[in-house]
RNA sequence: CGCGGGGUGGAGCAGCUGGUAGCUUACCGGGCUCAUAACCCGGACGUCGUAGGUCCGAAUCCUACCCCCGCAACCA
């Protein structure tokens, strides 16, 4: 019987352990536990798949900062991670590293298939060198000023030798398969694609020689891979593909393959609907069904990042709240493929709301009644009357209607059904007025049928948010005393309690005090301590080199080829010069006229998009890049020391 | 003309394979007392960014424009 059930294989990207994982991780893998937790109740035979993404420079440079290998750096990441995932249960059958052996001897095996094809060839990568740092940086990487993203020195045009991927010989099959419109979705992200494909597809660079923080490449061992072959194959290689003499079988890849859903984030989007593809093309493997781009969680209208210190810690969350009340509120609250604001306040209205007076306070004096009114067991039903019909119907259907939704991944509309029956529910009560009916002992018999009424929509209820929240599922299903294990046959029925014993527990989800509690997360998030100096010491002449002088500005515009810089004019008292800042995301132009700035103006002259700029102000600026004027009271042209 | 997303009652969103606008919350009024000051009912609040066009009919299709926000080869 097992043998024939259906396959169901869904994966999560695999997280880059630099640092913790945030709330955005959290909700990606939270709705791919969702769905797999809820394939598995409909009966599939599912695989579903996380890890980390272990190699590159960054992660390098980290280990060297912090004075410890890279596997031990990364060790003790993906440490916490599996910690996070543990707390939040998350229902994982496996979790591939790629800095496991299983992992590294395949993505090998794989570079060679693509490299018999033909499909590599050694070529030369073009990118930014910096000297002093030994890295080398992309052209976006080095930005417009062509400077060391890492210690803001110049970086020189070098040429660095690597192998290449035959991406544009695939443009036109890949064009083909997206629009065939059932393999990407949101289907937004498709015409991005396609328009990706139509401005050229050069060939990608797939292994670097800066750094050896990686794969070796088999046939030469100066480079290593990049990410692109290492981390997109984890979702194969993690079932054993190919096979390669280490023991390990092959039978989940013949079982899984193709993958059913890569759940992705929508940044890399791109990287699994044409590369990852394209590798596969090459290697001539079967395509995964679906990629699905989920949207973000945006803070403050932007996004979630470390130097703007608003990234939201989920372990935070789960501690005061609960897993279960976490992932209801990712769940229900974003529309997959589209981003969403993250506030606490909406989270916790969520959990008030919903959890608490809906659903917690249903449970709660559903309960209470069938103690009081029948002793603590569920009685026997009597002909059905009133808004009775209607409740059992809308309650026995909604399967029916959350299975239609999940199909399309949309967790939110899903429970907004569930919803709906708890809703119907705590009206149904007063409707029914049962503290009525309990006064007068003729009515005894509708009395029943009422409570009995009350726990099928309960237990019915227990089993369709299993898949969203399986503690308090087991929570219900205790108070209100049903027995065995969840079954999604059992939410097709409607006479399943009868003389099920109701037990009152605690508040499933005691109501918050929004606005305490909105106090205390706010007192949580203090920043951070950071040092003062985050650069290296320097010698007091070196100091002494750089020649400060104030200024006024007077005069103000935008670039006219260039978003992000303004060209100011700046009176330095006796000499006036043109300098041109990257800050027109700051400032309007006009509100910079007659504001006094102090300027190094010893710094070469330098051409920005065709204007030259002859010196450079002096901000405070935010890892966000908002900037602030170094005011100063002096007159202008007055050296600054 | 770089690419993309979005602009819907106070707030946050859904609707967008065309037929006189829906959900949650907030607000006003009422009901109930089993329950976690919860639950239930009713009400007010929107010319669906702007201007044109197609159509018997458009928030939904087309065109132009305005305003926000991301991305521009690796931050889910």
């Amino acid at each position: 019987m097992s043998e024939d059930k259906k396959t169901f294989y869904i994966t999560t990207p695999i997280y880059y352990p630099s640092d913790n994982l945030h709330i955005g991780h959290t909700y990606c893998t939270v709705m791919a536990d969702a769905m797999a937790r809820f394939k598995r109740l409909e009966g599939y035979d599912v695989r579903f798949l996380t890890g980390t993404d272990e190699h590159g420079q960054k992660i390098q440079e980290k280990a060297k900062d912090k004075g410890v290998t890279p596997q031990a750096y990364v060790d003790e990441i993906v440490d916490g991670i599996k910690k996070l995932w543990a707390t939040m249960e998350i229902s994982y059958d496996d979790f591939i590293r790629t800095t496991e052996p299983r992992h590294m001897k395949r993505v090998q095996d794989i570079f060679m298939r693509m490299y018999n094809k033909g499909d590599i060839y050694k070529g030369a990568y073009e990118g930014w060198y910096c000297t002093p740092c030994e890295s080398f940086w992309t052209d976006t990487q080095a930005g417009e000023n062509h400077v060391c993203p890492d210690c803001g020195r110049p970086v020189q045009k070098a040429h660095e030798e690597a192998y290449f991927f035959k991406l544009s010989k695939y443009a036109d099959k890949l064009r083909e398969l997206l629009k065939g419109g059932e393999f990407l979705q949101p289907e937004t992200r498709v015409n991005e694609m396609i328009g990706f494909i139509d401005q050229g597809l050069e060939d990608l660079c797939i292994s670097r020689s800066s750094f050896d923080w990686g794969i070796p490449v088999p046939i030469d061992e100066k480079h290593v891979m990049y990410v692109w072959l290492d981390a997109l194959s984890n979702y194969m290689t993690a079932l054993g593909y190919p096979e390669v003499d280490d023991g390990i079988s092959s039978e989940n890849y013949k079982k899984y393959w193709p993958a059913d859903y890569h759940l992705v984030g929508k940044e890399i989007v791109r990287f699994h609907s044409i590369i990852w593809p394209a590798m596969l093309m090459s290697i001539e493997e079967p395509l995964p069904k679906h990629v699905l781009g989920h949207g973000w969680l945006l803070i403050d209208g932007g996004k979630m990042s470390k130097s703007k210190g608003n990234v939201v810690d989920p372990v935070v969350l789960i501690d005061r709240y609960g897993v279960d009340a976490l992932k209801y509120f990712l769940l229900r609250e974003y529309t997959f493929g589209q981003d969403g604001a993250f506030t606490n306040e909406v989270m916790l209205n969520r959990m008030n709301f919903d959890l608490a007076n809906d659903l917690g306070n249903l449970v709660s004096r559903t309960v209470s009644m069938i103690e009081k009114y029948c002793g603590g067991v569920v009685p026997a039903a009597g002909a059905d009357e009133g808004p009775d019909a209607e409740l059992k119907e809308m309650a026995v259907t909604c399967y029916e209607r959350v299975s239609k939704h999940m199909d399309k991944f949309a967790f939110n509309l899903a429970l907004e059904e569930i919803w709906a029956v708890i809703r119907r529910t705590n009206k149904y009560i007063d409707e029914t007025a049962p503290w009525v009916l309990a006064k007068d002992e003729a009515l005894k018999g509708r009395l029943d049928t009422v409570m009995h009424n009350l726990a099928e929509a309960l237990r019915i209820v227990s089993v369709l948010i299993y898949p969203f929240m399986h503690h308090t599922s087991a929570e219900i299903r205790k108070q209100i005393g049903a027995e065995g294990d969840v079954n999604w046959e059992d939410a097709k029925l409607f006479d399943k309690m009868v003389g099920a014993t109701v037990k009152k527990g605690e508040a499933i989800f005691p109501r918050l005090d929004i606005a305490k509690e909105l106090e205390e997360l706010e007192a949580l998030k203090a920043a951070p301590v950071k040092p003062v100096c985050t650069k290296e010491l320097i010698e007091f002449d070196d100091f002494e080199k750089i020649d400060l002088k104030t200024g006024t500005i007077i005069k103000a515009e935008k670039h006219p080829k260039a978003d992000k810089l303004l060209v100011f004019q700046v009176d330095f008292g006796g000499e006036q010069r043109q300098i041109i800042s990257g800050v027109a995301g700051s400032f309007k132009p006009e509100e910079c006229i007659g504001q006094k700035v102090v300027a190094v103006v010893n710094l070469k002259p330098r051409m920005l998009r065709g204007l030259e700029s002859n010196g450079m102000l002096l901000y405070a600026c935010g890892e966000d890049h908002s900037y602030k004027f170094v005011e100063t009271k002096a007159d202008n042209g007055i050296e600054v020391g």
